[in-house]
DNA sequence: GCCGTTTTCGGCCCGACTGTTTTCAGTCG
């Protein structure tokens, strides 16, 4: 799957036609193809072999024939000739915050700049400051944002960025000045990773609020201070953004901030051809001049005619086709789990008990847990023995007597080994309940390897779901080389379900292969693989993946009631 | 460069903040 790559070349296109000065809408189509293609539920060589790809929003005939020589050369003849004509280190220069495609180009044209190195120097020969239009504060500004650019990585996962919004949230909404407080962007999104923090605010004292966030600790530097917006940059190196509205904008504020940036767009132009301008303070009738009172996001909707759009529906501007086309997806929502079918016990390496993690799942409201420790070759995490594993069926059994609204399932979370077989016999498996497969050894095999080898662990008549598919872990650990195009063809031929692993550092099933595998028709299971009691709440963050990949609730195995459940695995489908 | 329940040509979101200016361009989200 090329789709990434594709996606970065049609981005740097659009930086170097920046530079230049070009048509900036010209530009824009650039980023918006780019966008859709990042989101592309399939391969782009797919949709290129079917002749497909002006179906895809934001290409037309000008940018599907790049594609088209992208696809077949290697290379775009618009980016070749861009390249020539500016040195490819600009790109890097336009990364430091502050620093756009004109104050580039100006840097390049009056000093010759070609790279960060360059800048840097320039900037401590203060020959920065010699340039009409910047002075020393652009030149302190422009140290800063290098230096930035150098200790911190770009994004930051979602399971870090999460707790720390939260906190800022909580310590806002404390302040006597402030009515409501909440965070959006793309944290509200539910994206997997998030560039920075923004806080919404109500308050009718909006220079109380902003004195306060200025002060927060943690807050290294203040990045910008006004009338109703500040910025800082914490300890770690995230940015946080607020904004303060009058409680009256709170909602149209609220959904500004969500974006996505395409979203606002996008939806913006739809009000204009409806005489409607959208701003972060509301909607006014262009003719009267009228304002349209937004008490709730949904009001902004339907005052365009359009369904409430959930927020991690709000990227490309598809979801707006969508909307007016009457076809949006009912998302799976938190309350529609009934179980969680894969976590660990102290059996293997878990910190809590088996009858702790079933309670903890009922007091959930769970009607079922599946207990999925380790297998044997797992010796760093104390894989169960086929004997302990025995032993432990049996202690899920007297535990179930326990209960009559509440079942624990005997599972396992079987190693696929390095070719392909199982890390138990048949009989040991046939004894269990539900059977989570997944990779933890030899992961540097090659992709071809690799796909087989999952493959044929899904061949298995006990194999019910394969577990975190591509093996990530974010911002640690790249996915296994792996074809999940094959994977996703082969859990439909063979009815094995796919993992969404709501662990904030995995989310695997991405978002974007979630939906493929969905439209495949692929069952999915949103599990936590909690290893501890408080885990199982993570639960909200795999949903969230899940919505952002389109997943309704008839397409996940866990918002089952346990009966059809049981039907839907593998084995019971056999017994019928 | 894309796109069409007013358009196949003429549009293409909207506003705040900063640093540099004497009224605004550039950047950002």
């Amino acid at each position: 799957m090329k789709n990434l790559q594709l996606a970065a070349t049609l981005n740097e296109i659009a930086d170097l036609l920046e530079i230049l000065g070009e048509n900036p809408f010209r530009i824009r189509a650039y980023r918006r193809a780019a966008r859709s293609i990042e989101l592309l539920p399939e391969s782009i060589e797919t949709v290129w072999r079917e002749g497909r790809l002006q179906e895809i929003e934001g290409v037309g005939k000008g940018l599907a024939a790049g594609i088209e020589q992208w696809l077949a050369e290697g290379v775009m003849d618009a980016h070749e000739e861009l390249k020539r004509r500016i040195p490819r280190g600009l790109l890097e220069v336009v990364r430091v915050p502050g620093v756009g495609p004109k104050t580039a180009k100006l840097l390049y044209d009056a000093l010759g700049v070609q790279s960060l190195a360059d800048l840097e120097e320039a900037c401590r020969a203060g020959r920065v400051r010699t340039i009409k239009g910047l002075g020393p504060k652009t030149e302190e500004n422009i140290l800063r944002g290098i230096e930035r650019l150098r200790r911190f990585a770009a994004r930051t996962p979602i399971g870090v960025a999460l707790p720390l919004a939260q906190g800022i949230v909580a310590e806002l909404a404390a302040l006597p000045a402030v009515r409501r407080a909440a965070y959006a962007g793309s944290l509200r999104r539910g994206r997997e990773t998030v560039g920075d923090i923004d806080v919404l605010v109500a308050s009718s004292a909006p220079d109380q609020v902003i004195e306060a966030f200025v002060a927060l600790p943690g807050v290294e530097h203040i990045l910008s201070r006004g009338q109703e917006k500040a910025s800082v940059l914490l300890a770690q190196g995230l940015q946080v953004d607020l904004l303060v509205v009058p409680e009256e904008q709170f909602a149209a504020a609220l959904h500004h901030f969500t974006g996505s940036k395409e979203h606002n767009v996008t939806l913006r132009e739809l009000a204009r051809a409806r005489g409607l301008r959208i701003s972060e303070h509301g909607i006014v009738d262009e003719a009267t001049g009228a304002a349209i009172p937004v008490l709730e996001e949904e009001d902004i909707f339907s005052a365009l005619g359009l369904p409430f759009i959930p927020p991690e529906l709000r990227e490309d501007g598809s979801e707006i086709s969508a909307a007016r086309a009457g076809v949006l997806p009912r998302l799976v929502e938190l309350s529609d789990i009934r179980g969680d079918l894969h976590v660990h016990s102290t059996w293997s390496d878990g910190r809590a008990s088996i009858r702790e993690m079933a309670e903890a799942a009922r007091a959930r409201g769970y009607e079922y847990i599946a207990i999925t420790d380790h297998s044997k070759s797992l010796g760093v995490a104390r894989g169960l023995s086929p004997e302990r594993l025995v032993q432990q069926i049996e202690e899920i059994r007297a535990l179930n007597r326990l209960w009559d609204n509440f079942q624990i399932l005997a599972g396992a979370e079987v190693d696929i080994l390095p070719d392909g077989t199982l890390d138990y016999d048949d009989e040991l498996l046939r004894r269990l309940d539900i059977v989570v497969a997944s990779v933890h050894s030899a992961m540097n095999q090659d992709r071809e390897t690799m796909t087989e080898r999952i493959i044929k662990a899904m061949r298995h008549p006990c194999v019910d779901i394969v577990a975190h598919p591509t093996g990530r872990v974010l911002g640690r650990r790249e996915a296994y080389d792996v074809d999940v195009e094959r994977l996703i063809v082969a859990a439909a031929e063979t009815g094995t379900c796919l993992e969404i692993n709501a662990s904030p550092e995995r989310l695997d099933l991405s978002d974007v292969y979630a939906r493929a595998a969905k439209d495949a028709g692929v069952w999915l299971a949103i599990n936590t693989d909690a290893h501890d009691v408080e885990s199982l709440q993570q639960m909200a963050l795999g949903v969230v993946t899940a919505r952002r990949g389109w997943v309704e609730k008839r397409h996940v195995l866990n918002c089952l009631p346990l009966p059809e459940l049981r039907r839907t695995l593998k084995r019971g489908r056999a017994r019928v």
